[in-house]
DNA sequence: GCACGTCTAGACCAATCGGTCTAGTCTTTT
DNA sequence: AAAAGACTAGACCGATTGGTCTAGACGTGC
């Protein structure tokens, strides 16, 4: 077997996408372990062989697996972006149709990296090195289009910054467009 | 005795007071009742008096409280202020020094409104409420710096969203900076 | 001076929490 | 076929959770 060359969810990709999809909507602590293992239908016993740190462990792998998805969103959005409004206005219109799936009362899937938890200071460094990654991912498309290194990263900053607000105003309303009119809000109308 | 005409913290808002502090920091879930009640040096059955519904009354009276206290700054920071931008610009500054004093790990105060806990419909609809206050109070400002009702309301909202996700970013990096940033990014150089 | 409403005080409770541990079942190697 | 990991399965644990309930302290009107 040489990794994850198969297709069938395995016991702890099941573990890590059940969890992801609890910690956003209940939260770190407000998400049950037992709740999680049954959901996922695993028992504890294999979620401490696969994370022996428990909870924390799980949280991170959730963290980390959250912002590989964010990432490939960001790709299916600027590959093929004649110029960078275009991949924020994308990006942000996936995330709309993904916020009515999700019932629009989650939380940000990007902020919800970061945890509320205990252990603070590690969740913390997870989230900041997941953030970076995606706005890293962000500003190499920015770079592509045209901008200089420095007007990239400030482009891509920019944007998850006003995305990141955008979420948290639509669940609150429960209404998408605040997401779908964020490029108009960050760079005037079309 | 004709309400809250005395100087002194009573119970009840020394109770919502620790109970902001605490949901800000380790979430709605994460703080303990117990906890809550030990640092505020009051005992359940005040609580349970004060607050029927327990812990989720409380909740509420405390995003209440928050969006108070935020509705103070921003009449601080645009009362005086010559235009739009001064006003947003001042209010950050004022932000990040808050930021800075409360260890740059807590939760933002204008987010941390919106609780993860049960009830979800209850807590959204409050922060609903306190977010629609907080924009509305901005957009006031706006009107009277020469902004047409419908500019000022957008001004507003742009501008809790932009902040919203900057106390995010600069969260996850210790650092306040990406705060005193905001009016640059949001409005270009001055 | 006593009765009544407000508020404080904390013992107590069932339920749930995250975590440990032993037992058993596969799969692979020899 | 025997031995050895990898992984599953869930009973069990002490600690803590939010919440209830009774008892008493304090002030105020009669």
């Amino acid at each position: 077997m040489l990794g994850a060359m198969t297709e069938e969810p395995t016991t702890r990709d099941r573990l890590i996408q059940t969890a992801t999809r609890l910690f956003r909507q209940r939260g770190y602590e407000g998400a049950g372990l037992s709740e999680i293992l049954a959901e996922a239908g695993v028992p504890k016993g294999s979620l401490y062989h696969h994370f022996p740190d428990g909870k924390a462990d799980l949280a991170c792998a959730a963290a980390d697996w959250t912002a590989s998805e964010i990432i490939r969103v960001i790709d299916d959005s600027f590959r093929a972006a004649p110029d960078w409004r275009h991949g924020v206005t994308t990006f942000c219109y996936k995330m709309a149709k993904l916020f009515d799936i999700l019932n629009s009362a989650d939380a940000c899937p990007i902020f919800g990296l970061l945890f509320d938890g205990p252990d603070q200071d590690r969740f913390r460094a997870q989230a900041e090195q997941s953030f970076d990654r995606i706005i890293a991912t962000a500003a190499r498309y920015g770079e592509t289009l045209g901008l200089s290194p420095a007007a990239a990263h400030d482009a891509a900053e920019t944007f998850i910054i006003g995305f990141q607000g955008s979420w948290t105003l639509a669940r609150t309303r429960r209404k998408s467009d605040v997401l779908r009119g964020l490029p108009k809000r960050l760079y005037g109308p079309a």
